[in-house]
DNA sequence: ACAAAAGTGTTTCTTATACACCCATGC
DNA sequence: GCATGGGTGTATAAGAAACACTTTTGT
């Protein structure tokens, strides 16, 4: 575990929408019972913090260009697991090297600072992988994450936190949304982003005044209504 | 160095206000010409990272309840600085701990990852101190700050760019002025952080809308005009 | 024709900005 | 009295929220 940086990790919450349902993803931690936490990594010694935690996501999205915003340090000095810990010894994971040569597992035994970040990706765009510590990968309702390692459900509250001071102002909604979509979609994430209703005409006056729309076709869904208009974000 | 994490450095930007004028503290690291950085230091292998910053800050300060937030972690892999580490290594600054025992210099060596605080105080509190790396401590002015090591001058802007952000928002301003002071004062320390003019009336009624100002007495300064209240920040 | 949902226009209210006036203070 | 800066009130403009109406679609 050499060419890490010891002690300092990198913790992603990954937000997608589907089903009018914000969701986030969960890896199960291999060879550990009921092991959940936010899909992570460290750093490699020649690595920007950034370009790491964009590796970090490839390996279980296969995406590249991610929306990903650097959002806050986690470093209380209880931020261990002593239980988790406990069992990646015993079930000997991370204890060999990509050369399957054995490893000293004590870096591990000690206080991690995390890095935050939180990344926004169109659900339908990602092919989930397992990284190599990974039993499983999967989009949870963000209502429903189970207990998770370490501080991993306070980072994703905070991250959440986060998205909504973001959100609006910075026009990130797009990034969890398909390239094109109807302006219910669009309202409709942004009530659950925001868990609140909003009135239909005046969320329409409020997106359209801001020009970052492209209006396309109309979509015939066969439904007995009007035919909503298909948009795009441009800029 | 031990008792440290090893590549993980914190760097605050330590914002006071005085005759209308943003301060920012800058420390001259001894030994060195010419050479300047923002107040930082190291997390111990047990602290909190906020504890550490406290404690950054008080030996600069000696300030104990500081207004703090920690805004961003700083990780690009060309975050370094030859010409500084050299410097460091051949003029044997860092290399005693406590007890005046040699330490192994090699752990400068590395790339830093650097989490960055910014800190408001009322610059009047502030006793300043030198760390033991501290060849001086001085406030500059925000448009006069010299040429930092690393990347500290980016680090300074982009605590700018987070103090306006959250200013106003989060009604920290009042940590910049004495406990008492006029409604003159306020104005004039927002028309510095926005570097934009505010009408007098107007801020007036905003600020006391806000009902989170105590009107105490009038302040009579000589002047030939009306004296104006004293207020002091509640809540 | 009708229900359902989309698009658009108008009114109302709230809030921010601009304008105007009077008051206290020391010379 | 008067210049200077302080406090307050009112008018106006801008933006958000509420209300109302018309249009399109498939049964």
């Amino acid at each position: 575990m050499n060419n890490y940086i010891d002690q300092l990790s990198i913790d992603c919450v990954v937000f997608g929408y589907q089903s009018k349902t914000l969701k986030v993803l969960i890896t199960k931690i291999i060879n550990i019972d009921n092991c959940y936490a936010l899909p992570g990594g460290f750093i490699l010694q020649n690595e920007d913090i950034d370009i790491a935690a964009r590796r970090i996501l490839n390996e279980r999205t296969s995406l590249d260009h991610i929306y990903l915003d650097q959002f806050k340090a986690f470093g209380k000095n209880n931020r261990r697991d002593q239980r988790f810990i406990q069992q990646v010894m015993e079930n000997q994971i991370w204890n060999t090297n990509q050369s399957g040569i054995k490893i000293d597992l004590n870096w591990l035994d000690k206080r991690f600072v995390s890095l935050g970040y939180y990344a926004l990706v169109d659900i339908e765009n990602v092919v989930l992988r397992k990284s190599e510590i990974d039993e499983s990968v999967d989009w949870v309702d963000l209502d429903k994450v189970p207990q998770l390692i370490f501080d991993h459900n306070e980072i994703i509250s905070e991250a959440l936190v986060e998205l909504r001071e973001k959100f609006d102002k910075k026009l990130i909604g797009f990034n969890l949304l398909p390239s094109i979509f109807t302006m219910r979609d669009l309202q409709e994430l942004y009530e659950v982003v925001y868990d609140t209703p909003f009135a239909r005409n005046n969320f329409q006056k409020k997106i359209l005044d801001l020009n970052v729309l492209e209006r396309l076709e109309k979509k015939y869904t066969g439904a007995a209504n009007k035919a909503p208009y298909l948009y795009r974000f441009i800029k």
